[in-house]
DNA sequence: AAATATTTATACCATGTGGTATATTTTAAA
DNA sequence: TTTAAAATATACCACATGGTATAAATATTT
């Protein structure tokens, strides 16, 4: 049975996330917490080791939130060429998406916590390093299934689209506009399709 | 006659940018900054109102250093489309370069200070607007010479061109991996010279 | 229902925070 | 060289910080 702890675990996380991911380690404050979650200091502590180990629950619940989504998105098609198309469309509303949760976790915490914090930096590249891996082995197996060019360099190729999403992300995020996502995206589409897709 | 505190101020500023730029306006203290200057409160607060002012003149130094050390790279040549090259170019050792000044101050303040100090958030807008309608000019330029072809809208070129630019110096920043801006500039450069040069 | 274990609230700790009033020192003017 | 002005240092303010010991309250087990 799930204990009473648990359940507050995961409210105090869920609740913190955003609030983390929207102002960074160093900026939030206990008090933004207990605020936040109606809690005390008694409480949160006895959850959590100390702020950090939260922090870092909280950025990966946060980036989870995104991954799912992306899943969840991907499911629509079952091939990998589309599959890749989908991850791009997904990007077309990441505006509002991050909005929700605070921003994007992995821009934010990512340039938050260089030189700052390490166990938070290394969470992130951690993700990164995932995700592009996972994008990676979507074209390897576009590939294999014979409707991805053999000749690209897979993980290559995976981090130039991830680079140049992101580069849209913090355009959107730091000018309020989303427009830069569109034309990243409307960008890479067009590029998967000339350098990936076999003639 | 430059007075004292004229001096004072601006080794303030120098000292202190590079703090701001690297730890982000909340999480750099007072301490830190006499600590680095190795003045006092009293000193500080005798030339600057508030610490809110003084990161926002730090914010300004380090992007000036920046522009100006473009400004210098695109003197090598006096031709628009050789300027744009230029612009990129310079993107090759930005990973060196900003590490120097504490980061890249657009990134690095774009993220820390949005929806945390308006003000400050207000001149990353103000500068990276400016930035791309520098180079939105650099490609009309062109166009008047007739070196760069006249059907692309130049301002949406630039801002596509600052959009990858800005992935990269994330992705080199929060991987500590130089290649990701190698491979955005050289993605770059051809997509000037298939989109911009004329045949 | 009583006893035990778990979870949360309270009250506190030392230290750090941005900022200021004022004394002291340093600079510039007379 | 004395005097006035400007710049810097000192000492302090009220409040916030992350964290903890312990008491109170709530769940769980017997």
């Amino acid at each position: 049975m799930i204990s009473k702890s648990e359940k507050t675990t995961k409210y105090i996380i869920k609740t913190v996330a955003p609030i983390f991911n929207r102002k960074g380690y160093a900026a939030t404050s206990m008090s933004d917490l207990t605020a936040a979650t109606g809690l005390t200091k008694g409480a949160i502590y006895g959850n959590f080791k100390n702020k950090e180990e939260l922090a870092i629950k909280s950025f990966n619940f946060s980036v989870n939130q995104v991954l799912k989504s992306i899943s969840k998105h991907q499911n629509k098609n079952k091939l990998p060429l589309q599959k890749l198309y989908l991850i791009t469309d997904f990007y077309k509303n990441y505006y509002d998406f991050s909005k929700k949760i605070g921003g994007c976790p992995i821009l934010n915490t990512g340039v938050n916590s260089k030189n700052q914090n390490n166990k938070l930096h290394h969470e992130v590249m951690l993700i990164i390093d995932k995700t592009q891996l996972n994008i990676a082995k979507l074209i390897d197996h576009g590939k294999e299934l014979g409707y991805i060019n053999k000749n690209i360099n897979s993980i290559n190729f995976a981090r130039r689209l991830y680079s140049h999403i992101q580069g849209a992300v913090f355009m959107s995020y730091a000018m309020n506009d989303k427009n830069y996502l569109y034309v990243a995206v409307e960008e890479m589409n067009l590029i998967i399709k000339n350098e990936l897709e076999k003639a």
